[in-house]
DNA sequence: TTGTACGCGTTATCAT
DNA sequence: ATGATAACGCGTACAA
């Protein structure tokens, strides 16, 4: 048999009422009686029920993470992982457990979400947001669920933590003009992504800045098919390119990688640099120079912002931007010179 | 305000009991208020609450991956996220919601295994089994907590998803014999961990298959500084080897890596073999040839057996053991003979 | 075929 | 300071 908050009273010769307040910190209670009370509860290792304790209070305890895409290719890459553990060590920390939001098939977002939410099976969300439409996210709002995007969403304002893609490009691209590359093209995510188009116009503004005219560039998504077709007619159609910002990581460093070498095209002599950081890169020969994003970080602080939303106390801002910084390797120019 | 299973049988002119035995799909209801309770609760988009539910049923509908370190560690790498993975899409596509349980600190396992359990927030347990001793397995054993052990755990016979570590170590040892290197060391991972054991067994059976006397061995934990000593000093007790297996991947081939470039050993002529395959290996030069773990096949086994369990159907076996495979790349010797 | 009443374990309110 | 009692929302025998 299961203990319960019954057992617990009767054996201390109390009522539930009694032992519940004790249980949550309530004032009133004799010092005497508490101290039995907490004694006996310590000595038979009793803790309230879950379910019970929820459906009493309208509250979990439990924090979702919405990850937009399904399991078998999003928690496979380095991006919604770095963010989840993060999110994980954080809402481990606060004393909340955390329930992973992956849709069962590609595609079924919004029926999850949906599942989710109308059996309240979470106090606050974590979305990643690149997925889900405006209205959507209206309603979440309409339905008063205490929810914090992951990523900003440009047509729709909220409480969201994010990486600043602007700054991270910029970064970039003034690094690589100022390693001497002046034709720089770009190979960048899903047109569509919010954070693709957000580093194609810093791409852009960064190069005139710099007073480099030349400019060339490509979309693609995460399929390995479309990262080659995109990068070879990128190839093809700017032959004098001498050097290539990829604005997203995983695959597209893998891809563009062995693109490069069957062309025989040679870094850093060809200059490269990538959006994404991962320790491999130094391996490489050369080794990879990349922007490097406080993924584990914007977990945390989604966290934190998810948490102050269910406490209602006011975040002190709406959007939380993470800076990343330039790790700088020999793919891009650095070491070419020294030798 | 929100729905409730009170509004939909007001609405539908009958008894909340009538409305419940339609959702959950009972027998003994005219065809036509089934009908109409249907159509109410498709067009209100009604969803039971779960946790009312779950405290009528005694069932959560939810499972629980306890990972033995904290996210910070733990979910950054490829291994449990892999894992974590397959878990993920395999409860999703049952129906069944997934809890990240990481411990808030490292080291805090008991507890929070013991929190969760004891409020009884899971309907089952994954564990990842290789720091939970044999009395807190006992003791779930004994409280009937369905869990399956990720890993199998060599001192505690149970129900457990695992990945052939004698299957793969004979693989690559066979293989790099094959390639024509004879002193061939290996660098483990630490000593208690059942898996290190198995491989080292392994090395050492294989080798002696192989008629090949020469033997050395090192073990380390997967903390840089640590992997370093054991790599060094084993180089230097043992200049005349002419291989090396990493029985771990991660970290390992990192600084592995990092520390044969410092003293100018140059694979294949010094062989190289990694237990765990990744993407990234393919682009290094030479690349790295490595043993291919099923990581999200083995979380969704871990899942199926699980659910088993729940079911009570008896799983056809206790233990289900998954094969590796090798992937040969030029790190061993392949490439070498054609050049 | 449908409705009633009670249990699930906890918390909160209102008496005492 | 403590104790009854009524929610919380749902499932299910059992009665009608």
């Amino acid at each position: 048999m299961k203990l319960t908050i019954n057992q617990i009273a009767e054996l201390a010769q109390v009522s539930k009422g009694t032992v519940s307040k004790v249980l949550n910190g309530h004032r009133g209670i004799s010092d005497s009686t508490r101290e039995r009370i907490l004694k006996l509860v310590k000595q038979l290792d009793y803790h309230p029920d879950a379910s019970a304790r929820a459906l009493a209070l309208q509250k979990t305890g439990v924090l979702g993470f919405l990850i937009p895409h399904e399991a078998a290719t999003s928690l496979t890459g380095n991006y919604w992982t770095s963010m989840l553990s993060g999110t994980s060590q954080r809402a481990a920390q606060a004393g909340y457990n955390l329930l992973v939001l992956t849709p069962p098939h590609e595609g079924d977002l919004q029926g999850a979400l949906n599942h989710i939410l109308k059996r309240s099976t979470v106090d606050g969300l974590i979305i990643g947001s690149e997925l889900l439409d405006r209205d959507s996210l209206s309603e979440l709002v309409l339905r008063k669920v205490p929810f914090v995007l992951l990523g900003r969403n440009p047509d729709f304002d909220h409480f969201s933590v994010d990486i600043d893609s602007v700054q991270g490009t910029t970064l970039m691209i003034r690094h690589m003009a100022a390693q001497g590359y002046r034709k720089i093209g770009a190979l960048l995510g899903p047109a569509h992504y919010p954070y693709s188009r957000e580093r194609l116009d810093a791409y852009q503004r960064t190069l005139s800045e710099a007073q480099l005219t030349w400019t060339a560039s490509a979309h693609s998504d995460y399929r390995s098919d479309s990262i080659r077709r995109s990068l070879l007619s990128l190839l093809e159609s700017h032959p004098d390119m001498d050097a290539l910002f990829l604005a997203s990581g995983g695959d597209f460093l893998l891809d563009t990688l062995r693109i490069l070498r069957e062309r025989g095209i040679e870094l850093p002599r060809f200059g490269l640099g990538v959006f994404d950081d991962y320790p491999f890169m130094e391996l490489l020969s050369p080794a990879i120079t990349a922007i490097r994003q406080p993924l584990f970080e914007a977990g945390e602080e989604a966290v934190t912002l998810l948490l102050q939303l269910i406490q209602k106390t006011l975040p002190a801002s709406r959007l939380v931007t993470l800076p990343t910084t330039l790790v700088s390797r020999e793919s891009c120019g650095e070491v070419t010179r020294e030798r």
